[in-house]
RNA sequence: CGCGGGUUGGAGCAGUCUGGUAGCUCGUCGGGCUCAUAACCCGAAGGUCGUUGGUUCAAAUCCAGCACCCGCAA
């Protein structure tokens, strides 16, 4: 452990799973412990689930540490301090950190940022960049400041976004191709071959935190824009619309502009899917979850519902 | 014990309140019509109604327990 790089990794959902595993396995890199967040109530059931970042600790024998707020907890960063790491890790960690924490590590605090950074700066950049029909994104890693994700930026790789990707692909994208991104960061910057660079603070805009209500389907928009809603937030929380008063989830769509109706109304289903009017044509819905009922093709949920009445 | 919905032929649903030999749409298979068809017409196959027990002459339906799936909320 003496010639490694002495890391403490800060994260919580399994999109930094992989990373933390790949920096784990690293002949240069030690993780030393890892901070997550506490154990929440979560599920239908209320009981408390632990992060799966600490689920891979406690497989691995690593310290785990669950502060309620780390910059509230002095305790824990005496712990921290001990480790006398060579930097801090965090990876959607879901806590802000304070200049205290950032002083700890021998070098830096390095965050990764699934974004183009000065683009889509906060908390949600994966579903906002489909959202907004970006082409690409990217990740960065960044050297972590007080400010919401305007440090130097270290190193960055961009990402393609075909028309058909959804939140939960770019997901899964991010999470295989961080490790590598971050071990070559934590490397340079170590060796002192990396200079961050400041970002250009013309381009900054912000990824906000997505809210129910956005994901509610407004049949005025167009169609392009609907399916971008829809893949942006495929699976969690799920685009959605209301018929017969139930919820429905709509969870794949096809834009497709060659009819068109009263935005909001069914117009006609076929054995591809179920097509919807929009500002400026029709979608076609490929697959819904409805309330109450598990993932359906449309056009066999349509069958179900046009049969009820 | 957070609130709520669900489980019925291969798929989606109705039937459950008011027990009495299981129905609709789609799909599948066969036949017909047609120049032809994903369209139309005729016919067929396919279900121990999630599971266990109870009540009853009789349970998909009423009662109790269990399992699995899902929506909300966190």
């Amino acid at each position: 452990m003496q010639n490694k790089i002495k890391v403490i990794y800060f994260a919580t959902p399994d999109i930094a799973l992989n990373s933390l595993e790949y920096l784990y396995n690293s002949d240069k890199i030690g993780v030393l412990a890892v901070v997550t967040q506490p154990d929440k109530p979560a599920g239908r059931g209320k009981k408390l689930k632990m992060s799966p970042i600490k689920e891979f600790a406690l497989e691995h024998n690593l310290p785990v540490y669950q502060p309620k707020s780390i910059r509230k907890e002095p305790e824990i960063l005496d712990e921290l301090r001990k480790y006398e790491p060579d930097f801090f890790v965090t990876f959607a960690f879901g806590q802000i950190l304070s200049q205290e924490v950032l002083d700890i590590p021998k070098f830096e605090t390095i965050n990764l940022h699934a974004s183009l950074l000065p683009k889509y700066r906060g908390a949600n950049p994966i579903q906002r960049v489909i959202i907004n029909g970006e082409k690409e994104t990217g990740i960065c890693t960044m050297i972590t400041e007080l400010g919401l994700d305007c440090g130097d930026v270290c190193m960055r790789q961009k990402i393609e976004i075909p028309d058909n990707m959804t939140c939960v692909d770019l997901w899964e994208k991010i999470a295989i191709d961080s490790p590598k991104l971050l071990e070559e960061t934590l490397i340079g910057l170590y060796e002192g071959k990396l200079i961050p660079t400041p970002q250009c603070e013309d381009g900054v805009c912000m990824a906000n935190k997505l809210t129910k209500e956005e994901c509610q389907i407004d049949w005025n928009k167009n169609s392009q824009q609907i399916h971008n809603l829809v893949r942006g937030v495929y699976q969690s929380p799920s685009a959605f619309f209301y018929h017969n008063d139930k919820l429905i989830k709509i969870l794949k769509t096809e834009v497709c502009n060659d009819c068109s109706g009263e935005c909001g109304k069914i117009i006609k289903a076929d054995k591809e899917g179920v097509y919807i009017a929009t500002g400026d044509g029709a979608i076609k819905i490929v697959t819904v979850k409805p309330e109450g009922k598990g993932e359906m093709l449309a056009k066999d949920w349509y069958n179900g519902v046009k049969n009820a009445k």
